[in-house]
DNA sequence: TCCCTACGTCAATGCCGTTGACATACTCTG
DNA sequence: CAGAGTATGTCAACGGCATTGACGTAGGGA
């Protein structure tokens, strides 16, 4: 078999397919982007990705070698839609709050999409920059390079990682959706005062809080306890 | 169709399958859990888990309603074995930072599972449990009742965030995962000290540390943050 | 001992990803 | 502008998947 993907780059035949599309890597992800949006993690399939680009699925395997590379393509778009347009104000704090919350967006504005691919490494030119990007700030904010180091990953972490509970909770087709809530409602707004005092004392704050994403407080805390270490140590 | 599957509690009639294995729930989740271990989570399928039981594959919807079904069993399940043989030692900073551990340590003891039903809320019995002492720990330490509600839901969606993100390093299948490790190497290693100079800086450290998990640290930071508050608002 | 039905089994349906062979229309060379 | 070479779209086929309806049998209750 010659290697049946070419680089995007070395692509010079364009041939339109019989219902006269002419397909890219790019046109791909997005269409892949856009059928996870409308019909939900599960739509992302080989065949009707075929079907919404007006052409044969196999001809995916052309731009992409399997599903999970183009899993990866998709990783690596939506950390690029975190950090469209953004610039650094200098505010070392702030401007990594600011990351933080593009990336987390930028997650929830696919979630199903996000549930996929917000725990695979990419390794592409997006997540590139992003790492430099925080790196800079970390360290022109004065933290030593271990512990800009160690911050750095567990800024990106966290990040992800409630990108991903919070995508899964946005990504539940709608009748789990509300169900998953109803569980909150059904099983612990009702438990005995007796067997489970803490859950009945805080039903009323637990059913309200559990509505919201816990990214925004979680990051707070996290920068926080880097600046009173940055303090103790660098200043 | 009479109802496909009978609540566990109310089962009496125990038949033997052909190969002479007596079916539960329990016996289905455990071998589940052993299979994803053994061959990875592409191995849990409805056939393949038949298979393993000694059962005809269909066999299985007798005890769960759908594969999904299945996995918010093992994610309970999961949650349970976090929490086996945990007690408190009434230090609430010790106690959480040890329940923080347990959750990660028992999700990564089966990642592949573990990237399957870390994000599901399961609103049994096991998951009620944790919410009850988590709750208890923070509201026994002085935090005011919407703190801790607060405080709890950053504290949970964090270890559960992390765990889903690095049970997916441990669960890539080995060719992938050499794979994810190269990318560090070769992609981030050798960038440009002109382009990306932070990269370029403390390449040696970030290869060092991605390598482990930054959910240590970042449980400490969560804790440092939390203390700081505890010691303004309470004491 | 007989009835009832829970539960294991079987077979079928319509999906899925992936691949090898094929055909065609694009670009490049002269 | 003609012809060659091949990139890329298409087709057909494979084996595997979850799920379900029908069936029969064995276990428990009377």
């Amino acid at each position: 078999m010659t290697e049946r993907v070419v680089p995007e780059p070395e692509r010079k035949r364009r041939r339109p397919t019989k219902q006269g599309v002419v397909l890219s890597a790019e046109l791909i992800v997005d269409t892949a982007l856009r059928l996870v949006g409308l019909h939900g993690a599960e739509a992302l399939t080989v065949r009707r990705l075929g079907a919404a680009l007006g052409a044969d699925p196999s001809a995916v395997y052309r731009y992409f070698h399997s599903t999970d590379d183009l899993l990866i393509a998709i990783a690596d778009e939506l950390i690029g839609r975190a950090q469209h347009g953004w610039r650094p104000t200098g505010d070392w704090r702030a401007d990594l709050r600011a990351i933080g919350l593009r990336i987390h967006a930028a997650y929830q504005a696919h979630p199903q999409a996000a549930l996929l691919a917000a725990h695979r490494t990419t390794g592409r030119a997006n997540e590139i920059t992003a790492v430099e990007n925080i790196l800079g700030i970390l360290r022109n904010a004065g933290f030593p390079d271990p512990e800009a180091v160690r911050i750095y990953h567990a800024f990106v972490d966290q990040s992800l990682g409630f990108a991903v509970l919070d995508a899964a909770a946005l990504a539940l087709p709608s009748a789990a959706l509300s169900a998953d809530y109803q569980v909150w409602q059904a099983s612990y707004a009702r438990l005995d005062a007796t067997t489970h005092p803490h859950i009945a004392a805080t039903a009323h704050l637990l059913t309200a809080d559990m509505n919201r994403s816990a990214y925004p407080h979680a990051l707070d805390l996290l920068l926080d306890a880097a600046e009173a270490r940055l303090g103790r140590s660098g200043g």
